[in-house]
RNA sequence: CGCGGGGUAGAGCAGUCUGGUAGCUCGUCGGGCUCAUAACCCGAAGGUCGGUGGUUCAAAUCCAUCCCCCGCAA
């Protein structure tokens, strides 16, 4: 099929490329993201970036507070195909049954990490590959059959907006591969055996724990910045922690040494030396650098 | 009007409350010491104190206003 049909849904960046895809290969008739919100400091009403990118396009926009019940919304009637991706809402079969097929784009390799952060999940998780399914959509989390994956591998190096990047582009790969071989595509469904989640990360869950192995930390520091963010708290300061190497100096769990102008924290097993940091109201700063200005802590965290 | 922190030399910071010669650590440059050094010693350069207006004999500091950066929360 040439050009079919399409509504899409989706709203963060990542789901950016795959619009923009659609745009380009099908004949996109409607992007449906969430409405603005208020946001950020100041709590400003803020567009998701779905919304700006369709802008762009020139495409047809409609937010609606909730897609429960929408499927009475003549917008939605008459399509081929449903695409979705980080869109926000678990949608009812109603909807579901409105198109000819239904898909979903997940940044995982499901049955892995079904949920809202996989690519933190995956990054912490010390995966080795990951990647991104094509699915079709049950009214369940990320458990529908699969129609296809595309995987890229990942190192020990590879930072949250680096991996985020990468699935934003190899989404859209696994959409266009899609594009081409739909209708005459069959989905395999997944082996719920093997199934792992992964829920929205708050903010709390960024605290470090220092009784971990080191390896461990650096990950966790890794995968989770800057969303939800890693932090420790230092004379009644929260202190984010931007980024860490590791170290086989064996220190106290928590003990904090600098060392010239290193600033090591003892893990569980082995310690980190933070190479960035950032303290509140303060813009981020290398480590060495905040060093300078500063006796040399000395107290743990 | 969501709550809050910050902008001072190339970097990181103190000084602001209580107005009175622009400071600290590091870096840079020059010199010295040394077999040698990223170590040590001596010296120097480098700043319209975010912008503008006001108060004052005098403003980094007090008042007003604007710009920029950031933490929390969402």
């Amino acid at each position: 099929m040439p050009h079919p049909s399409v509504v899409f849904m989706g709203s963060p960046e990542i789901a950016v490329p795959a619009l923009r895809l659609l745009a380009e290969r099908t004949d996109l008739k409607l992007v449906i993201t969430q409405p603005d919100r208020p946001a950020g400091r100041g709590m400003r009403l803020t567009p998701p970036p779905i919304k700006r990118a369709a802008l762009d396009l020139g495409l047809p926009i409609w937010q609606p507070e909730t897609m429960r019940g929408a499927e009475v919304d003549g917008r939605l009637a008459g399509h081929d195909l449903f695409v979705v991706m980080a869109y926000g809402e678990i949608l009812r079969r109603p909807v579901l049954q409105l198109p000819k097929a239904c898909v979903n784009l997940h940044g995982s390799l499901l049955p892995r990490w079904r949920g809202a952060s996989p690519l933190q999940a995956a990054i912490r998780a010390g995966d080795p590959e990951t990647g991104v399914c094509v699915m079709e959509m049950v009214p369940a989390l990320d458990a529908g059959p699969v129609y296809l994956s595309e995987r890229i591998a990942l190192d020990d190096t590879i930072t949250l907006p680096q991996l985020h990047d990468r699935l934003a582009d190899t989404a859209a790969v696994a959409l266009g591969r899609f594009l081409d071989a739909w209708p005459a595509v069959t989905a395999v469904p997944q082996d719920e055996t093997l199934a792992t989640f992964c829920r929205k990360l708050t903010s709390a869950e960024g605290r470090i724990d220092w009784q971990s192995p080191a390896v461990e930390v650096e990950r966790m520091v890794r995968g989770y910045t800057p969303v939800p963010g890693c932090w420790t708290t230092w004379q009644d300061e929260r202190v984010r922690i931007l980024e860490v190497g590791i170290d086989a100096a064996a220190l106290t769990p928590g003990a904090i040494c600098a060392d010239d102008d290193r600033l090591l924290i003892g893990c569980g097993q082995g310690s980190v030396v933070v190479r960035r940091l950032q303290l509140p109201g303060r813009a981020p700063v290398i480590a060495a650098d905040y060093l300078r200005g500063h006796q040399p802590p000395s107290a743990a965290v």
